[in-house]
DNA sequence: TACAGGGCCGTAC
DNA sequence: CGTACGGCCCTGT
């Protein structure tokens, strides 16, 4: 199990502020892999353990909340827990709210 | 062990 | 505004 990078990617997480967000791009980029946000995306689905590992934490670039194996209304709701304001489907105050101090 | 496909995206046209 | 394709690593057969 190459699993490295997932725990990589969780300590990327856990460093994420309570209120904050991250998007794919930037996460990719922090683990060393530009071009790999898709490859995040693929981790974050087979997340072994959501409740360790907030992946909702995790939007696109653009702002829009983007999907989640649980459902989006889930992540929508679990972000908002974190003091983010979602409307419309996304992130309000986006560029606030992105946290970039990997 | 090898091969092929997949995924919660991003960028370009 | 919508569509198409691209480059990344992992998972399953």
């Amino acid at each position: 199990m190459r699993v490295k990078n997932l725990k990589k990617l969780q300590k990327l997480l856990a460093k994420i502020p309570r209120g904050n967000v991250a998007t794919y791009r930037t996460m990719a980029r922090a683990m060393g892999i530009p071009g790999g946000y898709r490859y995040i995306g693929n981790l974050l689905h087979s997340n072994p353990d959501p409740d360790k590992f907030p992946c909702y934490k995790i939007v696109k670039s653009n702002g829009l909340v983007g999907g989640y194996a649980e459902g989006t209304e889930e992540k929508i709701r679990r972000l908002r827990g974190d003091g983010v304001i979602i409307k419309e489907g996304k992130v309000m105050n986006f560029s606030k709210c992105l946290f970039t101090g990997f």
